[in-house]
DNA sequence: CATGAATGAGATTTCATTCAT
DNA sequence: AATGAATGAAATCTCATTCAT
């Protein structure tokens, strides 16, 4: 079946590509056998092996990809104008985390992601380059909120990032190991502790 | 009726559980085969196997050992008087994380107990209960700050937990994946975020 | 009725044919994947399949060629006038192989048909017959050396032939696998053991 | 089974190269499987295993053995006295050679050894040691030569070794590739070629 | 005539676990 | 109680060959 499209190999490859996370997310970067992923793709070994150069390879390629959605989302929330209060930016991206997160979501790889990168040094690098983007991310909202006075001009814009950060693992861990968690519960909490764009906030505290 | 004390028991299982967080947390759960455990214990496969049903069984009783000592850290932090700012609290526990965070330190654990619980139903189990219990921890954290009125009396005090109890495992992940966050950073962001028990708290929003 | 002319076709197979015997001499006929000779040939799958049924076929008319040339060689050199003593006929043969055993030379392809032949019956029959040609050739000088009177009307030129066969076996062996001898050494070896053509031949002996 | 003797670790280890051995005879090197070997000894895989770390473990070690007794029996000929003349000795090598032989004998490995040392630079050093030591013990009974008048004072020793180490893989391949050969034939003919201990030598010569 | 994507059997090796000693 | 030899299923990956285009 040669000579084909350009198109046809990226179609295959993306074929290749969706069994694998499906397989993934069920079972596990581990638990999951190549055979799981031929079966699951309707390809053969050698197929697949013609796409992808080993088992590792089509982990980077679904582990860089876990959290990418999840990343722009955050990037065009974060620019919408006016600036959304830190509540309605988390709800919007707890929001694309549960839709991400079903048994079979991509979400799910991102916990076995960041294991992984604990592990393996080359899993380390892309890893590391996902948690720093969403960092990135982080940062500039931060800035954004120096910017129209939610936060003082000698704001440590890099420390409070470094803590707002976990507010999306954390929400993802919740969700994904224990499964009460929604994303209007965890912006009220996010609204409770950071009370911008609300004529009460902080009243208790003056 | 055992020939061997109680005590010598005890011992030769801890000796286990020692060498095979050694090993967990350099190789992960899956990479660290039985064997590497024998020899990092110096016991024989037999002996090993008279302590533990199974190599999931050793993963188990560390995968739920492994964020005890953090949590401990926090209960004692934030039933100190007077009541920690949450500064002061993030701060005490993400030391004790980056003490314990070395090559072969157990925090390294927690991310690979988070991963398995999304694959494996009985280690779900266990790793929810962690999890739980953290944000049981946070939970009583934010009850006291409503108490000293830091937070109003009307406040979700579930909600704040969901929020809050991503501190932890998103400092934890910037301290192991990417290594260069201090928790004297995560404080400072921390600090000016949730202002309290400082005179300038959120004035620039009023 | 082929479209393409009889030429097109043999210098196609031949194509083949020099790409395979690099690939083998550098790394074995089982070590060599029909990958390698498709790159190395610059040829597609399907062509190469097209001018040979399997890898089988393009070991057997390689290793038929193997040492076609050295055998020429020594076909030529043997029916010279005069005849050449033992030591002249084997200087010119061990320099055919020398110039024929670079890293990719043909001559590297004997030692593994021999081996082949071992495993292989099919095999076994060519190399068979390669062998045979070699000792053929090993008989007529014999024979030779009878009629100018070096050997005994008597001789036995089978027996004879037998023992001589093994001097260029015996080169190629020290030359490819320890790489410590060259064809002068051999012939001086030769004409010590084998003195005819000089006068002080075997003085010692008398 | 544990605690067993050093006596029964060594078993196990003959018992897998003996069956390897055959195993190697019959299919050569590539074509045997490892499973063949497990069948042929016995044994698991995970036994098979214990004793040697990979195949080519396996294929060292026999490779290594393969010529061994060969030049033994050579060792203890050239040493025997009075200095057997030539014929003498390679009969008694050829016999030695046919009598392992057989479709299952050792001698069958030393072709396929040669090959190997071609193609794979672990395999080359071994090997090379093997074809070495074969030509040290020609060049000893070489010294021999010279030593009894049958050679003069001035011979290149190292030379004639040269020539003479091709007599046994000479009669090697002839014997395990033609078959139609045997000692007595190889032995008069060298015979006829070094008359050496017989009143008639190369009277013809002179 | 030529292409090269696809096949799928088969290769080597590892590993958790057992049990005779 | 302790040993460690043995098991054998299963994992990843390769490769000669085919055939639709």
């Amino acid at each position: 079946m040669p000579r084909v499209s350009e198109e046809h190999l990226e179609r295959r490859r993306q074929q290749i590509l969706d069994a694998a996370q499906l397989c993934f997310a069920r079972k596990g970067f581990h638990e999951t056998s190549m055979q799981d992923i031929f079966s699951e793709s309707g390809l053969s070994a050698g197929a697949v092996y013609r796409y992808f150069k080993s088992k590792d390879d089509i982990i980077a390629a679904l582990a860089t990809e876990a959290t990418v959605e999840v990343r722009t989302a955050m990037t065009n929330a974060l620019r919408s104008d006016p600036l959304p209060t830190p509540a309605q930016l988390i709800q919007v991206i707890a929001e694309h985390v549960v839709e991400r997160s079903g048994p079979d979501g991509p979400v799910r790889l991102a916990p076995q992601a960041w294991a992984l990168a604990l592990i393996d040094p080359k899993a380390a690098e892309y890893v590391k380059d996902g948690v720093r983007a969403m960092r990135d991310r982080w940062h500039e909202y931060v800035e954004r909120m120096v910017e129209v006075g939610w936060l003082p001009p000698d704001t440590d814009i890099r420390a409070v990032a470094t803590a707002t950060v976990g507010l999306v693992p954390g929400f993802m861990l919740q969700h994904l190991i224990i499964g009460d968690v929604d994303p209007e519960t965890l912006a009220r909490g996010v609204q409770t502790l950071l009370p911008f764009g609300q004529p009460t906030a902080h009243s208790v505290d003056t």
